[in-house]
DNA sequence: GCCAACGTTGGC
DNA sequence: GCCAACGTTGGC
C-alpha cells in the first residue's frame, strides 16, 4: 500500500477544519495540476495520508488521515461559484478529480519542515526537494513510518496505528458547533484571516 | 514582502 | 515544437 501527502494552506482548511468536519472526513477539491491529479488518482482506499500545513506560520505535518473514497470527479471544477472553476472541466467530461480522506491522528505537536530537514532518513522526500510545489505526492513507507515515530517522540495524542491495512475506528474530539460544509481547499487565498494553532 | 522554482499559455 | 512572458506556490 502506498502512502501520501497532501498539502493545504492552514489558513483554507486546517487539519482543525478537518476535525470538526462531519465525520471528520471531506472531499479533498480543488486540486488543479496535472501531476497531482495523477498521483490522486493512483490513492487507494485504506492508503495513509501526511496532512501538511503549507504557508503561514509553521509549515509542518499536522497529522495524518486515511484515504476513504478513491478518486471520483471533482464537480468544483464546473460549479462557477466554486473557489476554483474550470470551464474546461465538464460532468459529461470530467479533468479534475478528488479524494475523500477522513482524519486518522492529529499530532500533539506538528512536525515543522525545520525539523525534517534534520533527519537524515527522510533527505530524499519530495517535500524536502528545492522548489516541490506538489500538493499531492508519494511518501515512501520508510518515511511514513519515521514520521509517525517523530510524532511518537513528540508525544502524540493517541497511540499510532499498528496496522496498516486497516484503518482502525478513529475517535476524534468531539465535532464542534458549526454545521458548515467545508469544502477541503488545498489551494486558493480565500480570506485572510490570519491563525495560530 | 521577496524571490526562486515551477507550470501554463500563447505567439511564432 | 520552442521559448518568453506570466501566474502561482511557498519558504523565508
Amino acid at each position: 500500500m502506498a502512502c501520501w501527502l497532501l498539502k493545504t494552506e492552514s489558513t483554507s482548511f486546517s487539519i482543525d477544519d478537518l476535525r470538526r468536519s462531519p465525520k471528520a472526513t471531506t472531499c479533498w477539491d480543488g486540486v488543479r495540476n496535472y501531476q497531482a491529479r495523477n498521483f490522486m488518482r493512483q490513492m487507494k482506499r485504506g492508503e495513509r495520508v501526511l496532512f501538511y500545513h503549507s504557508g503561514g506560520d509553521l509549515p509542518a505535518v499536522a497529522g495524518t488521515a486515511v484515504v476513504v473514497r478513491a478518486a471520483y470527479p471533482d464537480s468544483t471544477a464546473w460549479d462557477s461559484n466554486s473557489d476554483h472553476p474550470d470551464p474546461r472541466s465538464t460532468p459529461d467530461a470530467p479533468v479534475w478529480d478528488m479524494v475523500d480522506i477522513r482524519l486518522d491522528a492529529v499530532f500533539a505537536e506538528p512536525i515543522t519542515l525545520t525539523k525534517l530537514r534534520k533527519v537524515s532518513g527522510l533527505s530524499n522526500m519530495e517535500l524536502l526537494r528545492k522548489g516541490s510545489r506538489l500538493s499531492v505526492q508519494p511518501v515512501r513507507d520508510e518515511e511514513f513510518a519515521m514520521m509517525l515515530k517523530l510524532a511518537d517522540g513528540q508525544a502524540n495524542d493517541r497511540p499510532t496505528a499498528r496496522a496498516k491495512s486497516k484503518p482502525t475506528k478513529k475517535k476524534v474530539a468531539a465535532p464542534a458547533s458549526r454545521g458548515a460544509k467545508p469544502s477541503a481547499r488545498p489551494k486558493k487565498p480565500a480570506g485572510r484571516k490570519s491563525r495560530r494553532v
